[in-house]
DNA sequence: GTGGCGAAGTTAGCGTTGCTCACATAAGTT
DNA sequence: AACTTATGTGAGCAACGCTAACTTCGCCAC
């Protein structure tokens, strides 16, 4: 059958189905999508896709959101991701752990900002937590969002993560109440401040406080619940 | 071109793609779904389609939903729904509106249940609200999870009973303060118990409890929030 | 009853998706 | 230079959402 079209769409490949308004500045070469020059190869597809994925899923959301448009961008065949990923699930796991991680040092940095422990220092990592969602909206839902259809028993990698950024607030609240090394009060107490924290990201993201018709100041929220919530010692 | 099928699948409706193990113990007809006898309209194809559409979620989650399997199992055509839903979203807006009626009365119920307003009617009625969304995982992520996909700036009838449901948080709140008609304080408080009880029930059915390795008592949790987020009077 | 009309079904088919196959190419090792 | 292997390609499958054109049937006037 030889061959049609030897070095597929020769150079520009951002062409992700539709225009997308002037959407990325990259040049000709070097954008984080293409291919290196005209190259059969790509270079690091895998970590291509998962950034086209990701911008893909800030642009247009989740529900829109297409393997192939993603090829697209990076310029490679429909059919190239499986050379790299077991199925679609596993693609957006990657980005996940590229969240999971980028989440846990915006909280890590966030609370080294505020010298004592307290109350004071739990806000602002809820108020990180918060910002982090609201900066990267489609990343977080696929985040948090789709646990059921993401799961994967074998990938432990994953939860580690998850588990290393509930470890921080576990201690943070331990040294805000004086527990050291923080106890089962702690453990609590973390909990109910992530839940909160993580209701109040959801609500927002998903446009819920709109629809319910009220108006809120979610970092005034995070402060009394902070507050109120953690005893003073 | 004739009639191959005239009364199409016969009777047997319930055949929604896989075999669905022993699944709803519906008869040969009367089934929630299927059409009345063998009859060439259906009755009430919007309802049943809602429906058929609630199981589907329910049984392999909002990821896998199709608009396809839902007809076969209320054994009508691919191309039927769009006779009474303008596109699969609007179908799931439909869904949506079922939810939130049920979710409102399920907490109406709950906070008549608790004599005197204050601190526990508030707890019962978030046990409540969490109670509705582990009894309806799937529904409840289609509800909340879904706005932006789902949005629609012309049905106002959804925000309205969203909202509505707001407003019941909100004169318990202000009920528990000692203030009628609720003021700012109530309006505040309301918003920071809901976004605490949401953020429970997104993070119990999204699993993330689990993968973060935490264990939980979420009506402790309630019970907490509720007592130290409401000054006693 | 009969006839016509419109609502609510049908089949056929389009374009897109996720994914698999067999094959082509390039990079690296010997 | 030859072989191996990772990584790309195109063709093609089944399923999906949705449209178009046609058929069936309930209903209402007469």
């Amino acid at each position: 059958m030889a061959k049609k079209i030897p070095p597929p769409p020769s150079g520009a490949a951002a062409d992700p189905s539709d225009p997308a308004p002037g959407a990325g500045g990259e040049g000709r070469f070097g954008c984080a999508f293409s291919r290196r020059r005209n190259r059969y190869h790509h270079g690091d597809l895998a970590q291509a896709l998962v950034t086209a994925v990701r911008t893909l899923v800030e642009r247009d959301g989740v529900e829109k959101l297409s393997i192939s448009g993603a090829c697209r961008m990076a310029g490679v065949s429909s059919a190239a991701p499986y050379k790299h990923f077991r199925d679609r699930a596993d693609i957006l796991r990657a980005l996940c752990r590229e969240g999971f991680g980028e989440l846990r040092e915006a909280m890590a940095t966030a609370a080294a900002a505020i010298p004592a422990p307290g109350p004071d220092r739990l806000a602002a990592l809820g108020k990180a937590y918060l910002a982090y969602a609201e900066a990267n909206p489609g990343l977080f839902g696929v985040m948090f969002g789709m646990k059921r259809e993401l799961h994967d028993p074998e990938d432990t990698r994953t939860h580690e993560i998850a588990h290393a950024n509930m470890l921080i607030v576990i201690a943070e609240v331990g040294a805000a109440l004086g527990e050291d090394p923080p106890g089962e009060e702690a453990h609590r107490l973390a909990c109910v401040l992530w839940t909160f924290v993580h209701g109040a990201a959801t609500l927002t993201l998903d446009g819920d406080y709109e629809a319910a018709g009220v108006e809120v100041d979610t970092h005034a929220m995070i402060d009394l619940a902070a507050h109120r919530l953690v005893p003073a010692r």
